[in-house]
DNA sequence: AATAAATAGTGACATAAGTCACAATATCTC
DNA sequence: GAGATATTGTGACTTATGTCACTATTTATT
């Protein structure tokens, strides 16, 4: 009974995080249970979801080592992949100073930017280019990764350009989704409608929070602190 | 029948994007099946997502105004949220720099950073204060968004004072799963995961395509674009 | 006024995801 | 080496999510 399912695929980034910590933490083993608590899931979800790697050792937990790396396999980080990345703004910049995407097998190759002013610049040792050069560059490297972080009205023409240019998949900054065909992987870092989420649940959690003080308005008896099973909401 | 849930909630930023970008082209409605061509799901989704908003109209679609009033409300775009940043790295910069935040009612009122040096800077009209005044002012000013952009290994330990200093939010950028009460809300927004379920799909992908070309060398009829149906992924 | 056409809304169904409970098993202790 | 114990793996079940097919309604057309 194989369920190699979208959701578990989601949270193996997860558990690929906290073993990184644990092995520099010299941790030899983890159990479903403390992976649970981190994570704020059911212990019997993390063992389903592990239970495909055939890594759990009883009565010991998850060997530490040997885990991370069939979980950075199935994740293809194995091999470094090179990217480029267009637009050269305060994200995108920011981007490009994130050493710790290498850690998990990402190169930006170069940043592009339709402003001429920029090119030239560095930053985190990544050249900032003009942005007419993106498309050329990019067949003739062999470059299958783009990162967009460019304005939203822009975003859609850039990712048509990087398509053209035989991109495969494409990591999407701009708040909108993008239009493309569909051997291309796309996959949307919308940081605006992260915070509407957040906004949304704070909402709830106010309007909750009042609704339960006219309760005692109502009836004094209502328990006070209704500390609510909520957890921590991820993706 | 109300449908109220998790899922339906993730897709209505999406939709508020949308009817943002279509209200600002003049358009008046737009249809289910508009919708869902944009965001590659199926139409009746869309309209299973929106019925509870009892706006749309039949043979017209849905009013484009009153829609993203309706959205706005229940993400409670309406109130503008304050908020205070831990990091101003580049990351953390990159985040006051985003003006696009404050359409969304996002409002980062003041910095914070470990590096004195930093005290003082002031990035898109967000000043940058001392850590240490971090909590005193989180609390006297009675602000309830906490965002976090400073390095995983210090993360939960700002996490910890933004709670004690009244937080009820934390929108948190490092790379790594929070432990918070119960009734404060976290939501990650973890860029280094995000690269991890991309490399993923990549992979596959990949893989897929050189199975294909392995069936051809077996079989000479073996369909060539195998182009999947597979749209894009989103969070 | 009648008809056609587009499109929302929704019940019934199908599939995905998560939970529970328990058997199986490896390690540790005495 | 026997028993206790922690911990995995998994079948059965429950709940959440998505799809389909159809009805109802509104506007446009002749």
């Amino acid at each position: 009974m194989q369920r190699l399912e979208v959701a578990m695929v989601k949270r193996l980034p997860q558990y690929y995080q906290i073993l990184n910590k644990m092995k520099q933490h010299g941790q030899e083993y983890i159990s479903s249970e403390h992976f649970a608590r981190l994570l704020n899931v059911d212990p019997s979800l993390v063992r389903r979801d592990l239970s495909c790697l055939a890594t759990g050792i009883q009565k010991l937990g998850y060997p530490v080592r040997l885990t991370m790396e069939r979980i950075g396999q199935l994740l293809g980080m194995r091999n470094t992949k090179e990217a480029f990345l267009a637009g050269a703004g305060s994200l995108g910049r920011a981007l490009m100073a994130y050493s710790g995407l290498k850690e998990y097998g990402l190169k930006i190759t170069a940043a592009f930017d339709a402003d001429p002013a920029k090119a030239g610049e560095i930053v985190g040792g990544v050249k900032v280019l003009p942005a007419e050069k993106l498309a050329d560059l990019m067949s003739r490297m062999n470059i299958s990764i783009g990162i967009i972080a460019v304005p939203a009205d822009t975003a859609q023409g850039v990712a048509d350009v990087m398509v053209g240019a035989g991109a495969l998949a494409i990591w999407n900054f701009a708040p909108m989704t993008l239009q493309v065909p569909g051997n291309v992987i796309v996959r949307n870092e919308n940081l605006a409608a992260g915070y509407m989420l957040l906004s949304y649940e704070l909402e709830q959690n106010l309007s909750r929070r009042s609704e339960s003080i006219d309760e005692k308005h109502v009836n004094e008896q209502a328990a006070g602190e209704q500390a609510l099973p909520q957890g921590e909401r991820n993706t």
